[in-house]
DNA sequence: AGAGGTACCTGGCAGC
DNA sequence: TGCTGCCAGGTACCTC
């Protein structure tokens, strides 16, 4: 499920709830997931404050005062705030059970997502160290992509969807702002001008700004914190859109493969 | 170092 | 109504 719009959507529905609550509780009902839940969240986490929900790329920070709650959706994951009274459902892993009587519930069917406790800094974190660029914070730029590009013949498609690269752009979000920015996702990032990247990273704060304004994308499974969808899903221009008419110049929309992931795009207003 | 492939897991859907 | 195979929003790890 999860690109950077929906986890941003999912912080921001949860904060309000959970900020400043202290945990009673933490119940794990399967703690299979990317990453075995460790059993010292569930000792360590209950009589300590949430102090801030952070975001970093794709992973969100529960903040205490001493250690820090490390989640990530994987592809089917959300996160929603229930009654502690709520009765679980499929595929409700992890409930964290506040003293004000909501349950904060991870749910993820394919459970490729995590969530594990630190006391360390989060962003040292080996799952979160080498995390690329921000791409909604002001330091993000063209010149960014430009510079790190160089030499590189991976695909444009590709390069952008490396999360040592850039943080929070995934299958969706890459193929919609590569659209925008007119690029063909094929391009070898090595060969792309200085201004095309101007143009490239002005397209994905965009999107990812917009798709943030409509609560996320909802394909089938993302709900946020409240557990409604996400509506961007009718703004996408050529995502899941093969065989239909390009929107600017009637062109059908082309669907490929890249790298095991789909890839969709105007073989006309793209190149 | 970069690039490509595979694995992890469940569920929905198309096709037979 | 099954059954099978393929596909899905992500990422780590392994090879070459």
């Amino acid at each position: 499920m999860p690109e950077l719009p929906e986890v941003e959507t999912t912080r921001r529905g949860i904060a309000p709830t959970i900020v400043g609550e202290t945990v009673r509780r933490v119940i794990v009902r399967n703690r299979h997931l990317r990453h075995p839940v460790s059993a010292s969240l569930a000792r360590q986490l209950p009589g300590k404050c949430i102090n801030a929900v952070k975001r970093r790329g794709k992973y969100l920070l529960l903040e205490t005062g001493d250690g820090t709650v490390i989640v990530h959706l994987g592809m089917s994951g959300s996160l929603r705030i229930v009654a502690d009274t709520a009765p679980p459902g499929k595929h409700d892993h992890v409930d964290i059970e506040f003293n004000n009587g909501h349950c904060l519930r991870l749910h993820d069917p394919r459970r490729f997502g995590l969530l594990l406790w630190t006391c360390a800094d989060p962003l040292r974190h080996p799952l979160l160290r080498d995390i690329g660029m921000e791409p909604l914070t002001d330091g993000f730029s063209g010149d960014l992509l430009y510079e790190k590009s160089r030499g590189r013949r991976v695909a444009v498609k590709q390069f952008i969807m490396n999360a040592n690269i850039l943080a929070g752009v995934g299958n969706i979000y890459a193929n919609e702002a590569l659209f925008a920015a007119g690029i063909h996702p094929l391009r070898p990032a090595g060969r792309i001008s200085r201004q095309r990247y101007h143009r490239l990273a002005h397209s994905i704060r965009q999107v990812l700004t917009a798709a943030i304004e409509q609560g996320g994308t909802t394909l089938r499974d993302f709900v946020n914190g409240e557990g409604k969808p996400g509506y961007f899903r009718q703004h996408l221009h050529v995502y899941d859109k093969g065989g239909l008419p390009c929107l600017d110049c009637s062109t059908p929309i082309r669907h490929i493969s890249q790298g095991q992931r789909s890839t969709y795009y105007c073989g006309r207003c793209q190149h």
